[in-house]
DNA sequence: ATCGCTTATCGTAAATATACGATTAGCAAT
DNA sequence: ATTGCTAATCGTATATTTACGATAAGCGAT
């Protein structure tokens, strides 16, 4: 993209675009799913659910781990995913404050 | 990416990653907000308030257009965009609905 | 310390996205 | 029909994302 302009923008503008880029991947939306069904659930489980390859997946949960929608915890040679639903709880009043306030009434 | 599997997922997941896709980039979430303020804009005012060039300006309305976030009305010479309220309206209430699905309590 | 399992990372290829200058197209005047 | 304006599109360069196989790293056994 030549050059990136992030900081030519707000860091509000940053924070919320920031937000809907880990959402913007239909593979990290039902990764969030099948963890909010399972609650708990270790990488494995959510390859085999998954029509993507292990390294593959294990990218996406990188980058739903670098903003803090879910936490890892390592257990044995087992990783545990789960979702941080305080995380998840900001980033959707935020998005929510900014739809509203675009939405005339 | 070598190969889209968006055929993979159901369509709520990309529908739901498509609309967070177009809302990834802070320049679209600033157009949004200008266009909000103003109620209604034409394209160039938009191109002054924004650090970016005319042709990359009309990129990002091209794509809020394509999920109608967005409506532009051909006026003379000038083209007035403005904000289409349904439809963001629609994008909130799903993207609410699937973070409370996945917010645990 | 070797084996078996799980998951992250590396290297790489291909697709998309971002950004811009230059050009084109469309319309309203003169 | 020429001029002047606005905005879309084209062509292109570069950055980023997505995807995978292969390898490495970490841990709990044996």
């Amino acid at each position: 993209m030549a050059i990136s302009k992030t900081e030519e923008f707000t860091k509000t503008e940053n924070k919320i675009s920031d937000w809907a880029k880990v959402l913007s991947h239909p593979a990290r939306i039902k990764i969030l799913k099948i963890l909010a069904q399972k609650n708990i659930c270790m990488c494995g489980d959510i390859v085999d659910l998954m029509p993507l390859a292990q390294a593959t997946v294990s990218q996406h949960l990188k980058e739903l781990k670098r903003v803090g929608f879910i936490k890892g915890e390592i257990e044995g040679p087992k990783i545990c995913y789960c979702i941080d639903s305080s995380i998840l709880d900001e980033a959707q009043k935020k998005l929510n404050e900014f739809l509203n306030s675009i939405i005339t009434q």
